[in-house]
RNA sequence: GGCGACGUGGCCAAGUGGUAAGGCAGAGGCCUGCAAAGCCUUUACCCCCGGUUCGAAUCCGGGCGUCGCCUCCA
């Protein structure tokens, strides 16, 4: 049984989809109006681990991510650069895909965009005035928010301990505020003001709310109730709360049955923000860091909690992955020299663990996606594993359960999004080894063929052969000579393996 | 001011009543011509003070500290 934080109930709880074996989650995309940083990052990441996982527990899930392709930030910003916001919107739009495929996170079953869906909030604001929650003031739409009776539930607020507090934050920006019946309501439609993109409607020219966005969307894709809504910590007030206070006020129904939020990206223990100077970009981020290093860090800490991010743990979660990866590269070349001998370890207790440890990560991940610990049961099983297997040459017999923990190993990081397996095989084919690789063996090894597989196990060769004589300074060669074009040299009980990294 | 989260070894971080996972870094050892990788061993008065309990990192109260939200924010 998976269970799950519940925001709106502030508690963990079973979770139990609407429909047997499907799942409808819906998770706030980002405004377009620059490229996302690692914060957006972070947040599309974890959302982007919890729809593989239910995938994987064999769930058909539906993932609605919309994009924001209108709002005030988007207008500023095309009002600087002397374009319209059109331009800028498609702009961003268009990185933001390519950033989060860059990130290795899985393209959402639906990407619905603002501006395409504006005749959908139209009919929602349209039902929200019909049934008392919205009144039209001069163009702009406002949401009732007292007439909606659960206002707050969500964010834990109260109506009236809001009121007196927001008082005091706008005294001084009175004005805008004259319009609503009262201050605690929204904009769900906002009239246009010259320049602005706009659409017409029964109240005029005009562009949605932000909140009214979401609303709308994802009422279209999912239906109501769907089951999971998710987005960062800083979305549960005010947009999550407008959001739900809508959509219920407009349907008469829930809207999602489980709210999940996702703990803020910090810079040195403080909130990244622009006026900090500690903004980070994703894509600027990524020119040096290795994505599925970022994803590890990711995985370090549970999606809810703060998470720092610097140099140090990116170096950490580097190596802690390449962990992971020697493992792997370990057990594949177990596999390629399997010999007909017997065995050398326990291979029905082998089988056993690797069950095991997939039911331990799979314990830790239903328990609110705790990634941090399922890693953890990840490497117990490595080091397990390790132990009874290094410096041994399996029997032939004996390949399939080492292949099966192998396989694990590989699954259970996929489920993470981060490929473990490599491109590179092991056992060396020979494909994409530069062919540089043919003269250094005609130089060094007297290989006079022209296969870099060939030429490689020939340098290999001469490699063993000086060493066996002593012979160091050519040993040294090879080596160096390898290590120059890219190759790693690694030397086990049963001889030297060479993998290509170039 | 209001609401909320958190405080675990050098660093990161699981653990929500039964005596401290895991990772990184460090130290020692094995293996090794060198190197790399791997393996073994080793590192904790769980922020402080009270309370409940046979027993608390874990529950309750108080204190200190950090962070977030309350205004656009993933």
């Amino acid at each position: 049984m998976i269970r799950l934080y519940n925001t709106k109930t502030r508690n963990k709880v079973d979770f139990q989809s609407l429909e047997r074996g499907k799942v409808g989650m819906y998770v706030c995309g980002p405004t377009v109006y620059n490229y996302i940083h690692i914060g957006n990052a972070r947040t599309f990441m974890s959302f982007d681990i919890v729809r593989r996982y239910l995938t994987w527990r064999g769930f058909a899930v539906t993932f609605v991510q919309n994009v924001t392709d209108v709002d005030d930030k988007i207008i500023n910003k095309a009002n600087e650069e002397g374009r319209s916001a059109a331009e800028v919107a498609a702009e961003y739009t268009e990185a933001f895909i390519a950033d989060m495929r860059a990130a290795g996170v899985m393209d959402p079953d639906i990407r619905p965009k603002a501006t395409e869906e504006i005749p959908e909030m139209i009919k929602l604001i349209e039902e929200l005035i019909e049934s008392g929650h919205a009144y039209a003031v001069e163009g702009d739409v406002y949401f009732s928010v007292r007439s909606y009776k659960a206002y707050g539930e969500l964010s834990g607020r109260k109506v009236d301990e809001m009121e007196s507090g927001h008082r005091e934050l706008c005294a001084d920006g009175a004005g805008l505020e004259d319009r609503k019946r009262d201050p605690l309501d929204f904009a769900v439609w906002k009239a246009a003001k010259p320049g602005e993109p706009s659409w017409t409607s029964p109240w005029g020219e005009g562009r949605p709310g932000w909140h009214i966005e979401c609303s709308a969307m994802s009422r279209k894709y999912l239906g109501l109730p769907f089951d999971i809504h998710g987005g960062g910590a800083d979305l549960v007030f005010p947009h999550h709360e407008n959001e739900r206070a809508q959509s219920e006020a407009a349907c008469g129904c829930t809207f999602a049955n489980y709210w999940m939020h996702g703990g803020m990206l910090q810079i040195n223990s403080e909130k990244m923000s622009k006026s900090l100077g500690n903004f980070k970009l994703l894509r600027d981020v990524l020119k040096t860091v290795d994505p599925a290093v970022l994803r590890f860090l990711m995985l370090q800490t549970h999606y809810r909690s703060p998470l720092d991010f610097s140099e140090e743990r990116l170096a950490e979660a580097d190596s802690a992955l390449g962990r992971i990866k020697n493992a792997v590269k370990n057990l594949d070349w177990l596999i390629g020299n399997a010999v007909d001998a017997p065995s050398p370890f326990d291979t029905r207790a082998l089988m056993n663990r690797t069950r095991e440890a997939k039911m331990a990560f799979i314990l830790a991940m239903d328990d609110d996606f705790n990634t941090c610990k399922a890693l953890g049961e990840i490497f117990d099983f490595i080091v397990e594993l390790n132990t009874q297997t290094t410096g041994k040459t399996i029997a032939l017999s004996d390949v399939p359960p080492v292949r099966d923990a192998r396989e694990l190993i590989v699954e259970l990081m996929g489920v993470f999004g981060i490929d473990v397996a490599g491109s590179d095989d092991a056992c060396g084919t020979g494909e994409g080894y530069p062919a540089e690789v043919v003269a250094l063996a005609a130089d060094i090894a007297g290989y006079t063929g022209s296969d870099t597989s060939e030429a490689v196990d020939a340098l290999l060769t001469a490699r063993a052969d000086a060493r066996a004589s002593k012979d160091w300074a050519r040993a040294d060669a090879v080596r160096d000579g390898l290590c120059g074009l890219s190759f790693v040299i690694e030397d086990t009980p049963q001889g030297a393996r060479v993998t290509y990294e170039g």
